[in-house]
DNA sequence: GATGAATGAGCGTTCATTCAT
DNA sequence: AATGAATGAACGCTCATTCAT
């Protein structure tokens, strides 16, 4: 029962701090915010999280779980190599734009400034690549080729996709250009690229 | 004699600056930083300085003029339009690398943080597009093809150079991965996909 | 328990103001000397106060408060409208050199430092004056006359009291004068004139 | 020739600091403020006052000799001492509020508070009540009474005067009163209530 | 386990004053 | 005599963290 109840307010801290997070921005939300948010006391989150810092880690595992179940789902859907690569790339996008909150902690804070942060950790969002990799295989067996290091590869479009979701994150998109044709150029050069 | 002692404690702020910014990011940098590793007193940058963000703009101007110059310098050393376009890719890549700290604020820094910055100056960063759409046209004058929109093609190239150096910059790139090898891997798909 | 300990705080601040406002004056009192004279830390006080306005609003508060009550007790002892009228000029007096700091931002702050008061907090301000006013027009009643207009004459004769609070506060009346002639004087003028 | 000089930036800067203190109040004027509106350097200022406060004092000497000289003007002009008394009264008033800059300074400001302000200086103020004083004198001769006190009588008319000066410089009039109504009752009382 | 009052270092900014030139 | 760059204490305020209850 305790340890049900436990985790109760742990997670409602948790999805709080999300909330404030996509809502006020990394540098605007305060342990006080949190607690009031979340109906608890502010000392109340320092049961469950040693300091702020670990607080936001917790959020960087669950986005990094939540985005590789996202891809793995969406993937499972299509059998196709080629398609299963384009839907890879296209919801990456769009998890990005859908969770801002999580994208900005997971990929854009430097881990050397998160100085508390255990560098093993990032172990669990090389999933993710190899996700890719392993669909980028199938793609080089599809097509009767070999990928000389479909690793290096995974990492190449993750560039790409990588611009393009920081780039609208940070609202830097030229107002001249729509954001889905914008999108759509970037993926469609991704695929075409990729041999 | 005053006047050359001036622009000695200016640059220094500045020059400081840039170094914390690679240091400790911006959100963690802050004008009693600035000052004591300056050697100077915290109510002296207000000599030169208006207010923070003004140092930081001062510091996002001299960015997008640095990076415009050696942009246009590189791609002046070749005629041929595909080497054009290739030089200009890599090199802006190498500019990330090399100047971080002008990298992080020109292209890193939320809008919210930027409300203080004159609209008029991002102007001036749109003159790296505007090189690479020019380059890109000839590119296809040269293949004998028309762009249809060549503005739309510079961002979305745009996006996969920017992927490029913030990967690098938050030091995500895996470690088996060669940092060489990564570049010239998407710098390769980004020529071989422009149409 | 926890409350009563709260409250103490809360009072040892606000009474801690209270004299550092009599001793330095409102432009120079700062937070940090409330703190410290108040034995507590700067940022205890902003868990009773949201700012610096809202504290010195809420000794305000208290002084309408207090000043309301002493002079509604003080004529409240006499019967004879005159008398009424004599005792209410002689307490005013004597609060305003009795609570220096309450009358100071009660009457001396000016409106440009009072921005952030909350308009409807002026009224309380006002039942002074329909005091006064009420008993003018008893003291009329008695004389058999019609005042025309009471307010008109609670203001101006709030004027001459007023006057005597903060010259004497200003400590700008001639040693060669006796205090208390000096209030007689007045009052007596005051009381003399109106007709 | 340098003396002359002299006094022309010290004129200067005193007047550039009473249109200062009319225009933004005691508390919103600074030395960079006074030097760069009246055209010298901030260092300028300290070789013609020690310091900020003595600068102030300037000023508060020059308010009093203003203030005087208009009162011995404006009585001057007539001859029966009744109504000498009046005109007086009136312009005390009018002087406060055309000039709130130094009545501000000349009155309202604590001596205590301004420690470094000789206390003898506040002796030229007191010409001012010998001049009331003077006028009363030929008021109580004229009516074939004798004044026991005028100069008690003085400094309890100055008393309503100042009461009224600082109530409209302090915006604490009820907006349902007029001004003018205001002003002439207290002086009509204050001219009756003299015995 | 849960609370929230209390702390104090830190923030960006202002400003009177000093002093080398 | 005149300058203005440089200083550093002080301001109002925020916030992560601690700890007695």
């Amino acid at each position: 029962m305790a340890v049900i109840h436990q985790t109760q307010i742990r997670q409602e801290i948790l999805e709080t701090t999300r909330k404030l997070l996509v809502k006020y921005g990394y540098n605007f939300i305060s342990m006080r915010k949190i607690a009031s948010n979340a109906g608890c006391a502010l000392g109340t989150i320092y049961l469950y999280f040693d300091n702020k810092d670990i607080l936001i880690h917790s959020l960087i595992d669950e986005g990094f779980e939540k985005m590789y179940n996202m891809l793995l789902d969406e993937t499972r859907k299509y059998e196709q190599p080629d398609k299963r690569l384009e839907v890879l790339c296209k919801k990456y996008i769009s998890f990005g734009l859908e969770y801002p909150e999580y994208y900005e902690i997971m990929y854009l804070l430097h881990p050397e400034r998160m100085k508390r942060y255990p560098k093993e950790k990032f172990r669990r969002a090389r999933r993710t690549f190899d996700l890719v990799a392993e669909i980028l295989d199938e793609v080089a067996e599809n097509r009767g080729i070999m990928l000389k290091d479909s690793t290096l590869i995974s990492y190449s479009i993750w560039a790409s996709l990588h611009g393009v979701v920081t780039i609208l994150l940070a609202r830097r998109l030229d107002k001249r250009i729509d954001q889905n044709d914008f999108i759509d150029n970037v993926v469609q050069r991704t695929l075409r690229s990729v041999i």
